[in-house]
DNA sequence: TATAACTGATACTATATTGGTATCAATTAA
DNA sequence: TTAATTGATACCAATATAGTATCAGTTATA
């Protein structure tokens, strides 16, 4: 008995992970530019892809740079106006549940077809949910939870 | 400027596509063996792969075999009872927004770590939502739209 | 004004996941 | 006895995700 599938389906990938981490980075030292080096350093995040996922969000007008020594990336977007629903569009594409499923025999009409009305809801709250929650909201929550300092002593779960 | 992503995240794969249909094939004529070569022949599926499909749900008790000649494939577990959470989970595993981001650094202490309990919130929106859709319930909307028969004239779209 | 610390742009490789095929043995109705 | 079927499982192909490498251009500052 060899089962089909055993671990678990990510919503968020990599690419999202990573952009989040990195944006309450350059969000908790508005106003600095801080390089890619430090925060892939200090947030454990590959060099080299961190710096794809930058220019990305800079094509975004989510962050703005500053090439050169002391040069770096800040915050150009107010975090609060960053939603994850925003980044997994960026970086996962548009959440869509399914192509049009049951295409073809069994949907006879794609206008009225039930199915896609309810793919089409759960879609809808997929999203809004994940627009809840914005950079800013996770920055205030973080602090909050760990009110000293971030980045403090590393610590390893998972 | 070459974008990361561009194509749409899918949340449901072939696998629970494909398998949400044989079983609304399948819930359709309760009481009598239906060939995996009929499905896949009326809906359009890969022949081997739905197999593969068939299979999986009968290790998870939702459906029953006869094998031979007439044999086929057959509703077992009530339709109503079957959630697209549940196929979700058999075919593309247990939904998990994403690891434990933030790991490290960032995030001192799991148990009280906001962005852990955030991210475990839409996980079980997301979850529910798709609990409350069952394939007894995907029929009946079916039915009520497409009330002469089901699978008639192949209509090509999408 | 040379240099090192930076970003811009983009090509490349590796790994994992998803989607799909093929094969052969066992069962069973006719 | 045979053809229609499932059981089991190995295999292959395509795509997506994750990560690396390289080189050119910019700029603070020694
Ligand atoms: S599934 Fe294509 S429109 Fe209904
Ligand atoms: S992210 Fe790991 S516990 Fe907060």
């Amino acid at each position: 008995m060899v089962s089909i599938k055993q671990a678990a389906m990510k919503v968020l990938t990599k690419n999202t992970d990573y952009a989040i981490r990195a944006l309450l980075a350059l969000a908790s030292k508005t106003g600095s530019y801080v390089s890619a080096k430090s925060i892939a350093t200090e947030h454990d995040i590959p060099y080299q892809f961190l710096r794809r996922l930058l220019q990305e969000m800079i094509r975004h007008n989510l962050i703005v740079s500053k090439e050169g020594v002391q040069g770096g990336f800040m915050m150009q977007k107010d975090p609060d106006e960053i939603t994850v629903t925003e980044l997994i569009e960026i970086f996962q594409g548009k959440v869509q549940v399914s192509e049009c499923m049951f295409r073809k025999q069994i949907c006879g009409n794609r206008a009225r077809c039930v199915l896609r009305h309810e793919i089409m809801r759960i879609e809808q709250v997929v999203q809004s949910e994940f627009e809840k929650v914005t950079i800013g909201k996770l920055l205030r929550d973080l602090e909050a939870a760990n009110p000293v300092k971030l980045s403090s002593t590393p610590i390893t779960h998972n």
